[in-house]
DNA sequence: CCCCCCCC
């Protein structure tokens, strides 16, 4: 026995079935059984145990048409469904039993290939997760009827690759509801499980790819006030909120809340905050985690991570310092001017890409130095540096202070190549940290170029494979119309290990921070390490 | 058929 709506295309007539026989039952806005009005909906009995219920079908009993659509649950009752994991454009005909995690906004569009209206949202079962969009009519048809949290039975849709940019759901295909599908509440979903989370720790999250897209909780240890401002791009009014959460690794991410997320977040009780499919962005070094529409944020889940980290941060997490992967300096460098990073470090934090420089320290080895054509005659005048141009009758002109002198001093502008374990890195350095690195003076070098090959050599010889300590410049510098982003050593200096082990303890209580996955574990070395300093 | 996801 099947149940099924029908919307009635004609007008006044009695309708048989697609079997052939006189429908025995029907209920609805119109309570009539022999008489149907179009526009209104009825559930009508079918006997017809093989019937699809999603699927358009036309009823004829010679003078009329229907067409099988709608909501009820009774169609899909005692129903075989299939897992979402089976999912495929290959296999037509699967009826799912899922749960919605997110709904979005309709969003319009409208561009070269056309415009419309559509909403997604995701699906969650036993198996696995996908994401379904619906378009136009199935916007006006479904999106009212699905409600996050509630289970459905889904039919009679269209499958298509996923395009894994723009969705955090792990699934090969997504579902595009089309005239055919069939959606029903399912009301006895209680096995059927909630939106899972992938939740990475947050001092694993410095690693990630910009822009990748990750699942995180922590809590919501600190918490700004909205901000509006004026898009210049969009021209649009903006509001965004920015929340600080910290999870179990002592680190803490800048999370920032968009519109009416922004508003209606109150972080006063310094709440557990769950967010599935956020991404990653990156400004100056400094990352943070940004909800989109297909985010799942959810504040207090009723989740085991959640109840976890409450009774790790009220009882000593809350008094921990804590690693921040939002800010530009961090602690660790303290002494050698902040923001101590590795190469690889600088390199994924993409620092110098904008318009002013940025600053970090490391302790790098110098591999490599580049001893043709580093040394140069310049104007002897103060602070010129100018190169000079030899006039050949022993007069030197400087076209900056557009002088001739009869003489010139000699000035270093070298290429390093620095590594640490990271990676390596070619770097520029100017007159002052050149001498101080080649142990000779510009005079000296320039002297020998020509003079004693042997000991010009030694001077680029003599560096390599020593340790520094370097304070590193990242600049986007203009080529002619190519835009390259250099490094120049701002300062060298030696490694002062008392110091720097002062920085490697601070990495220890760090790390572990990081490695403790047990909280009493974690609370406890972190009080001895206390202790002990 | 969208696929933009914001700002410094």
């Amino acid at each position: 026995m099947i149940i099924m709506d029908l919307t009635v295309l004609t007008h006044g007539s009695q309708v048989r079935s697609q079997i052939g026989n006189p429908i025995p039952y029907t209920e609805g806005a119109n309570n009539s059984t022999d008489f149907i009005q179009e526009t209104q909906r009825y559930r009508v009995r079918s006997e017809n145990p093989t019937h699809q219920p999603a699927r358009k079908e036309m009823y004829n009993n010679g003078q009329i048409s229907v067409t099988g659509s709608g909501m009820t649950s009774y169609p899909f009752e005692g129903m075989k469904t299939q897992p979402l994991s089976s999912v495929n454009p290959y296999h037509t005909s699967l009826t799912l039993r899922s749960r919605v995690t997110l709904k979005t906004p309709i969003k319009t569009w409208n561009n070269t290939r056309g415009s419309g209206k559509l909403f997604s949202f995701s699906l969650v079962d036993e198996s696995g997760e996908i994401r379904a969009t619906g378009f136009n009519e199935q916007v006006d048809q479904f999106y009212d009827i699905l409600e996050e949290g509630k289970v459905y039975y889904i039919s009679e849709f269209i499958v298509k690759p996923a395009n894994k940019s723009f969705s955090n759901i792990k699934h090969d295909f997504e579902i595009t509801l089309s005239k055919l599908t069939s959606i029903a509440p399912c009301h006895d979903e209680k096995d059927i499980p909630f939106t899972r989370f992938n939740f990475l720790l947050i001092n694993t999250l410095s690693e990630v790819d910009i822009n990748s897209i990750v699942d995180v909780i922590g809590v919501c240890k600190n918490v700004g006030d909205v901000v509006i401002f004026t898009s210049k791009t969009t021209n649009t009014e903006l509001k965004k909120r920015e929340i600080t959460l910290v999870d179990h690794s002592n680190t803490s991410v800048n999370v920032t809340l968009w519109g009416e997320q922004a508003e209606q977040f109150d972080g006063s009780l310094q709440p557990i905050v769950a967010i599935k499919g956020g991404r990653m962005t990156e400004f100056r070094g400094a990352r943070s985690i940004s909800p989109m529409t297909t985010s799942i944020v959810q504040v207090n889940p009723d989740i085991a991570d959640a109840q976890r980290l409450r009774g790790w941060f009220d009882n000593f997490g809350s008094r921990l310092k804590t690693k921040s992967i939002s800010a530009r300096c961090d602690s660790v460098g303290e002494g050698f001017g902040g923001n101590w990073m590795t190469l690889q470090e600088a390199r994924r934090a993409q620092l110098g890409t904008s318009d002013k420089p940025d600053y970090f320290t490391c302790k790098a080895m110098v591999t490599m130095i580049r001893s043709e054509n580093v040394v140069y005659k310049a104007c002897p005048n103060g602070d010129c540096n100018k190169k000079v141009i030899d006039l050949g009758n022993n007069l030197y002109k400087c076209e900056k202070c557009n002088c001739e002198y009869p003489n010139y001093q000699y000035r270093l502008l070298i290429g390093v190549c620095l590594a640490d374990w990271s990676t390596s890195l070619w770097v520029t350095c100017f007159n002052d940290v050149a001498q101080e690195i080649l142990g000779a003076t510009a005079q000296e070098v320039g002297l020998s170029e020509n003079n004693n090959r042997f000991l010009y050599e030694s001077y680029f010889r003599k560096p390599l494979f020593n340790n520094f300590i370097f304070r590193l410049r990242a600049k986007t510098e203009a080529y002619n119309d190519e835009k390259r982003l250099k490094f120049t050593i701002a300062k060298v200096m030696a490694v002062d290990f008392n110091k720097y082990n002062k920085c490697l303890l601070g990495s220890i209580k760090s790390i572990l921070a990081r490695v403790a996955t047990p909280c009493s574990d974690l609370a406890h070395h972190t009080q001895l390490y206390d202790a002990r300093h």
